[in-house]
DNA sequence: GAGTGGTCTAGACCACCCC
DNA sequence: GGGTGGTCTAGACCACTCT
């Protein structure tokens, strides 16, 4: 197996990960599905188990998959996570995390302003979803949420479906849609309060916020949802980490 | 070689994954050091090559390590980094990256208040150094910052020492006292800006700022700074990612 | 050419899960 | 007991860097 015919040399493990992200695209596996297990997979691309695994472990260090030993491989998913506080980032600063409670204000088909759109690989006026909500921490307002999301990509989303959902965002998404969100990039300014978010989350007008602008992607680096966040951080903080 | 004794299970490259970061307290080798080679490593752990293979590659996933093909494997240091944003991440909303300007304004001897000194470990009252100052960007102030480092670890920090060193604190530390931060914690939240930084960020009193809250850690996981910036945020924003 | 990290393989065996 | 992922080894060969 003699790949190591360089100009622009491109390991096997690498050309496995792109052909199990294929597959990701395809929709064959699903998440909270099993792929096969590494030595099926490794008979099916005619490699060794040794190449899969690197493929797979750098792909579960991606949070795309994710591993459990005795049982098998198994597509990351928002239905089945374990505190998703994978794409929730604001916490209490002390005391117990409690997971926030959605109020949905409203759900409107618009065309994609210039913003937006640019960011999510659209023409301006393009169709899109505008989903606003309201996210309850301990039963108070905290987050004032306005989400886009290309309305070609959601076909047939209304409030009546969001309502009748229990469970995050991205696990509706998932669940109704097959899109699966596995990065994001966030965006993050302190700003005035204005009427409208003034009044849904109970502060003063020109009261600072946490303005939290996010671009997210799934699988094969598509961004399929823009949205900001507007945060009433009192008692409670956007948390990160870096190394 | 049988360690495969359970109970409490502890693979062989956990095991030297241990040792290097014990090698690197030590300062057995510094930031910006070689280690020894792979096949060396493999001689003096009595283990194979693919077990010092796996253990680096986790520390190199941490950036504590840095491969380089052909070269060797170095101690990350902030000193000799391309484009030290690791641990800044503030950038303007668009156009070309450019490195902020430092402009100390003190450092004093003080005794650690409540809040910082849980943070870093330390009984309330112990002796740290405060380091204030202030970034501009494009000749703009946009960050005050705070800064609490331990005394004990810092001997002899003064503020002539680091307004003869050029390049950033955090490789300053590093030169000066063999400290390399690798990771670090933040929480921010949106505040009303007070009189103080007001007047050193050329805003009005009560405008929204970012105040971003660090930790940061050494080998070990040890704690040996705290931090509290305070941002502003017009043009610019605090960039995250996550996945 | 010598030395470094990087890739790939084949095989043995262990830990975990479920039937 | 059989299947899954997890660890460890030994060896071959490639890619990159420097001398």
């Amino acid at each position: 197996m003699n790949i190591h015919s360089s100009p622009s040399f491109r390991p096997l493990y690498d050309q496995i990960k792109i052909l199990i992200t294929q597959s990701l695209i395809a929709g064959e596996w699903r998440p909270g599905d099993a792929i096969p297990s590494e030595i099926d997979l490794a008979s099916r691309f005619k490699v060794s188990q040794g190449t899969v695994r690197k493929a797979i472990d750098e792909l579960a260090a991606e949070n795309i998959l994710i591993r459990r030993q005795g049982k098998g491989t198994f597509v990351a998913s928002h239905s089945q996570e374990r505190a998703s506080t994978r794409f929730l980032r604001i916490a209490r600063d002390e005391g117990v995390f409690e997971y926030p409670t959605s109020q949905l204000l409203s759900v409107t088909r618009e065309r994609a302003p210039e913003g937006s759109a640019s960011l999510l690989d659209l023409r301006t006026g393009a169709s899109i979803f505008c989903i606003k909500r309201l996210l309850s921490f301990e039963g108070i307002p905290r987050i004032f949420d306005e989400i886009h999301v290309p309305a070609v990509s959601f076909k047939g989303l209304d409030d009546a479906m969001i309502r009748n959902y229990t469970g995050s965002l991205y696990s509706f998404f998932e669940s109704h849609f097959g899109i699966a969100m596995i990065r994001a990039e966030e965006h993050i300014k302190a700003v005035k309060a204005g009427p409208v978010e003034a009044e849904l989350l109970h502060v003063n007008l020109d009261q600072p916020l946490l303005r939290v602008d996010r671009v997210a992607f799934t699988y094969g680096d598509r961004p399929v949802e823009w949205r900001r966040g507007l945060c009433h951080t009192e008692r409670f903080s956007y948390v990160t980490e870096m190394s």
